[in-house]
DNA sequence: TTATTATATGTAAAAAATACACTAATGCAA
DNA sequence: TTGCATTAGTGTATTTTTTACATATAATAA
């Protein structure tokens, strides 16, 4: 009992933007300007062109909501319930990314798609259009996993920052606390950071070393990293 | 420079499947009985329906390739290179399986579109259509990293198993040889299997013990397994 | 100069991973 | 029926990794 099927599928890409700001985990969410979900705050998304890549779809979306370019960006899954769009149907391509939310600024120029741009305490969200609250519960569930394989973390920081400031973002994501010596040990023995001859300044107390992530190779297993 | 687009994508669903025959490590592949890649083998796989889950068109291609139901099937990666399809673009979201070969045996109602259904070693495969040959190799790498967080290889074989079968199946995927004593307490000391008070008659040499698996949640990050 | 605060550091104990070699039970052939 | 071949089954010592934990240091502000 074959059914002739005409109509094809429409296919997006969504793409679920972490930061962290002012000491939380944040996501980047839009207001919908349309129908369906009017005014609902959504993951920021977009149709893919017919002859663009998936990478360069969630690539192109993200540059257009943030201006940011040459991100960790990685495929999470594919959500294709026929009932998570109203109406017809749209598999989404979900991605995630990892960003600092100091050098960028918020942007959206298709006024006629989104009427806001924010961010949005993970632990802390609004009522989400379409299936998108699960799509960012499963992109933490994955975004933890793989920091226990490789640092992603750094995406998050400045190009030179504390050892401090990275198990603050370890413990963000990963939601619990580290210890200090230990975390230390580990980062330093797995020679992902290069120390650098400077120091923090501006902030009183005992000046902090400075570190950089050197060369990293990112989707690359080396070994666990912090479980 | 918005080209406006109208026409959609095709999205179909392809799924790589595992098992363990004669000793090798195999997956499925059948022959094409139409353009493009006519008379190449490929990952079996087809269109999904306009009201079809993406799990579900998966396990429908499965059982219409092999007859085979309540599987370990995963979503592993969706694949979207506007070149891969030659024509048109073909967004396919790929899965990965592993099964018993013994209970199932190879059938294809489907004469119009495939000619032959056979296992192929997965370190000697013919000549593949389309990017079927990255897909293979990003699902073999994935059962790897699958492997070393859940006990998936169970799959591979019948219910009842001595551990000798059960640590070949993990030295066929990882493609090294395990230490025989450290396997055994490992599996032992995880509680992932029930010790039977049945043992193998049939073979001649000394009878081993069988084993079963005990419930279990697949998907669920249980500590690492083997690595 | 003293109090305050964040930086920075090492060691001991516990747990996990690894390396490694012999005995046990059976079938089969002499 | 004996022993030879073959696969099953077992334990310990060593190394590596992980965890737990407390005090001295460098700067600022009062």
């Amino acid at each position: 009992m074959l059914i002739k099927e005409t109509k094809t599928h429409e296919v997006t890409t969504d793409v679920v933007i972490f930061t962290i700001k002012n000491g939380k985990l944040m996501v980047l969410l839009v207001r919908r300007a349309n129908e369906p979900f009017k005014g609902k705050w959504a993951i920021p998304g977009g149709f893919i062109r017919l002859s663009e890549d998936l990478d360069a779809a969630a690539l192109r979306i993200l540059k257009e909501k943030t201006n940011v370019q040459n991100i960790y960006l990685e495929q999470l899954y594919t959500f294709g319930d026929p009932l998570r769009y109203p109406n017809s149907r749209v598999i989404t391509c979900a991605y995630f990314a990892l960003i600092r939310s100091d050098d960028l600024e918020l942007s959206f120029e298709d006024k006629s798609q989104i009427t806001d741009v924010q961010w949005h305490k993970v632990n802390q969200l609004p009522s989400l259009a379409f299936d998108h609250r699960e799509i960012i519960e499963y992109s933490l569930k994955r975004m933890r996993e793989r920091l226990e394989l490789c640092p992603i973390a750094f995406q998050l920081l400045p190009k030179k920052f504390t050892l401090t400031e990275l198990q603050y973002s370890y413990e963000l994501i990963m939601g619990k606390k580290l210890d200090k010596r230990n975390f230390r040990k580990k980062v330093l023995s797995s020679k992902i950071v290069k120390e650098l001859d400077e120091y923090t300044k501006s902030t009183s107390k005992r000046p902090a070393r400075l570190y950089s992530f050197d060369n990293i190779t990112l989707n690359s297993k080396r070994g666990h990293f912090f479980s």
